[in-house]
DNA sequence: GCGACAG
DNA sequence: ATCTTGTCGC
């Protein structure tokens, strides 16, 4: 691989915002031999949810981490920024288009999550570097991927109740799940991301699943960026354990 | 060439 | 992703 774009992959401030489309799959194909899918084994105590929101036809971005407690799913600290992407949104290369962003938002936070769930897919991806498992080879983190619509794979139809799910597979391999989340909603599409395995991504998924279609994390992820969108939140650090106190 | 296509 | 009204169901 190229010296430069050996940089993009490394370099702290990421800017993918000149490549092409043919370096960002050299990049995704380089990453993957850093991919790590073993058994998670340490305790969870904390799991935080990545998300941006987007204002359309504008090149800001608005991206965020929201830190929950592990199992109790109660929101303690969210981290908010501010950002820019002029990489278009193509299906197969969103990282690109969002991690530069996400990236500044988790440098931002002083004690890192134990995991973090992303709203996109692990490696649920035809050359399976989704989001979430670019941004795991990248910062070392433990993460994994929840889609709401299926990026690549079939599967079968899962059962309408709750927990019932289906393998996504690609090429012979199991690459996901196709998770029914909420009695007869849509399925949403769970995959491993980094360090952690296929089984791992789907029974924390489903702990992580309340009364919603998406998992805790997401769901919280995507309403603090979008309160953060709209002037309801400003950005920085916040510590969310005193906020809800009243 | 045709269909699929995360946010 | 975001822009939007009503509507169906628990």
């Amino acid at each position: 691989m190229p010296d430069a774009l050996n940089r993009m992959v490394v370099t702290p401030e990421l800017n993918y915002d000149q490549l092409t489309l043919g370096e960002a799959t050299l990049i995704q194909q380089q990453l993957r031999g850093h991919l790590r899918l073993e058994p998670f084994q340490k305790e969870i105590k904390t799991i935080a949810g990545a998300d941006i929101s987007l204002t359309l036809y504008s090149e800001t971005v608005f991206a965020g981490l929201v830190i929950l407690s592990y199992p109790e799913l109660q929101p303690i600290a969210c981290s908010l920024v501010q950002s820019s992407t002029i990489f278009p949104y193509v299906p197969g290369y969103l990282a690109f288009r969002e991690i530069p962003a996400i990236l500044k938002a988790y440098e931002q936070i002083p004690v890192k999550p134990d995991l973090i769930m992303f709203d996109g897919n692990g490696i649920l991806h035809a050359r399976r570097m989704g989001i979430a498992s670019h941004f795991g080879v990248v910062t070392g983190a433990v993460t994994m991927g929840c889609a709401k619509k299926k990026l690549a794979g079939q599967y079968a139809e899962p059962g309408a109740s709750k927990g019932e799910y289906a393998n996504v597979t690609d090429k012979g391999e199991v690459i996901g799940y196709a998770v029914r989340t909420k009695e007869n909603v849509k399925p949403v599409f769970i995959s491993p991301g980094h360090q952690m395995s296929l089984e791992d991504s789907l029974a924390i998924a489903l702990k992580c699943t309340g009364k919603h279609r998406l998992p805790e994390p997401t769901r919280y992820a995507h309403e603090y960026v979008n309160k953060f969108r709209t002037g309801e939140i400003k950005a920085g650090y916040h510590d969310l354990s005193s906020w809800k106190l009243f």
